[in-house]
RNA sequence: GGAGGGGUACCAAAGCGGUCAAAUGGGGCGGGCUGUAAACCCGUUGACUUCGGUCUUCGAAGGUUCGAAUCCUUCCCCCUCCA
């Protein structure tokens, strides 16, 4: 088997394949163009969508080029697959500035030295937008039976569940197949990568390519990534992870990844590093949370930078270290204003964004400490004299949440 | 176009004149156990508060009533069925 394709099924990329002999053999042969469309619904990717991107690197790697198409033109659509509902169309400008923005996490992980392999960047918006509809029904749409398309999945279980599913988006399928077909025939793009829920969408690519020019194209899947608790990897209870340090600073998403699930820490591994699979592989026995600063680590570096990353591995032993004093933390300056009114004010200061109430509820349920003690009266008043040895006082509200104070 | 069903807190979903800041479940938050994991247990989950209370919420606006999420009117939105 070819060592792309050896390594993408060993790192658990794999769920399925169009014609896996022939790509395996093309793969072998030449450096081959690949692309992944990327949804520009959010201003940013979030982790949901890393695996593709991981895929996108490995395929860098082994001497391919990536081509990154953000969809301008589909995402005016809409793509009904795994979607419960008819989602909200987004203006131009939306859309426009969230390309502009998911750009930028991809020049980062496909960043590359050689011209060769540098990711091309392409806008379906820019042929999508041009087609003319009769000449589309014409050329395009002819190859396209009613009767294969209901069978879709995307299609299908809108229709069994009562949901409507509109003419637009009924039309998403066939444009990315067209969107393959246009990146054949411009890009000489002959393999897309997605998710397994793609498939469908992929595979009308492959067969519309090969109906109008004869060529062979290949589509490959991923898996849908659950945790082993069931739930869809991305979210957390504070949201999305997203891939963009304006929007999850890089310490939370490294304690995204210290989070893991003990069960799925080898499986991100593979899926979520660089490291070897051999190193993975000896690692195993290793501690479970040396593992877990490990991937936090890998996983971060690759995103945000190593300086960042070591601020966040610093940050959260800092964090988590019994009795820290808390030097290291991220300070806050408060004025004595705020220091001469009573806890409530101070936290709700340092703390934007939670509501007095919601503070009085944590410092009467224990969750209020200053400098490691806990206290539970919600008049209290911070004595000033406790600045004197240190210059700074230690808030902590629960257990991962810790400031300095300074005055 | 016709007939019906519905919009309740972060989500799902009860309530259908007062005892409703609104059952229950999920999620979140906090505590306990621990390993920043999982599982489990407990508490909490509108805002403000001098902790006595006060103020604002049940699609929107009006109205009836001592009193409305609950009744009436108009409007907006969603869904189903028929055409």
């Amino acid at each position: 088997m070819n060592n792309f394709l050896k390594e993408f099924k060993d790192r658990g990329y794999f769920y399925q394949c169009t014609n896996e002999k022939e790509l395996s053999y093309l793969l072998s042969k030449k450096s081959t163009n690949a692309y992944i469309g990327f949804d520009s619904t959010a201003p940013s990717l979030h982790v949901g969508s890393l695996l593709q991107i991981m895929c996108l690197r490995l395929l860098q790697k082994h001497g391919h080029r990536p081509i990154v198409l953000l969809g301008g033109g589909t995402t005016r659509i809409g793509d009904p697959s795994g979607k419960e509902e008819t989602r909200k169309l987004l203006s131009e400008q939306q859309i426009e500035n969230n390309i502009n923005n998911i750009k930028r996490v991809f020049k980062i992980f496909l960043k590359n030295n050689n011209p060769q392999l540098k990711p091309i960047f392409v806008n379906n918006y820019k042929w999508l937008s041009k087609l003319n509809y009769i000449n589309f029904l014409r050329d395009i749409g002819k190859h396209f039976t009613i009767n294969k398309m209901l069978t879709f999945d995307s299609v299908k279980l809108r229709l069994q569940r009562e949901q409507s599913l509109s003419y637009m988006e009924f039309n998403y399928m066939i444009l990315q197949a067209y969107d393959f077909y246009e990146l054949n025939k411009s890009k000489n793009c002959n393999l897309q990568i997605g998710g397994s829920d793609q498939w469908g969408n992929i595979v009308n690519g492959v067969e519309l390519i090969k109906r109008e020019t004869g060529n062979h194209a290949y589509g490959l899947t991923t898996p849908l990534i659950t945790l082993a608790s069931g739930a869809k990897m991305g979210k957390t209870e504070k949201g999305a992870v997203w891939l963009s340090k304006e929007m999850l600073s890089p310490y939370d998403y490294w304690q995204f990844w210290r989070n893991t699930d003990d069960r799925d820490v080898l499986k991100f591994l593979k899926m979520f590093t660089d490291l070897s699979l051999g190193e993975i592989e000896n690692s195993k026995n290793r501690d479970i949370n040396e593992l877990k600063i490990l991937l936090a680590n890998n996983a971060t570096e690759m995103l945000h930078g190593k300086k960042e990353t070591e601020k966040s591995e610093k940050l959260a032993k800092n964090t988590f270290k019994e009795n820290s004093t808390g030097e290291n933390l991220p300070a806050i300056k408060i004025n004595n204003d705020i220091l001469s009114k009573n806890l409530v004010e101070l936290i709700s200061f340092v703390s934007k964004g939670i509501s007095k109430s919601e503070i009085r509820r944590l410092i009467k349920s224990n969750a209020i400490k200053i400098d490691n003690k806990n206290i539970n009266d919600d008049k209290h008043t911070v004595d000033p004299n406790l600045f004197i040895d240190k210059g700074f006082i230690k808030l902590s509200i629960g257990k991962k949440k810790h400031f300095k104070i300074i005055i």
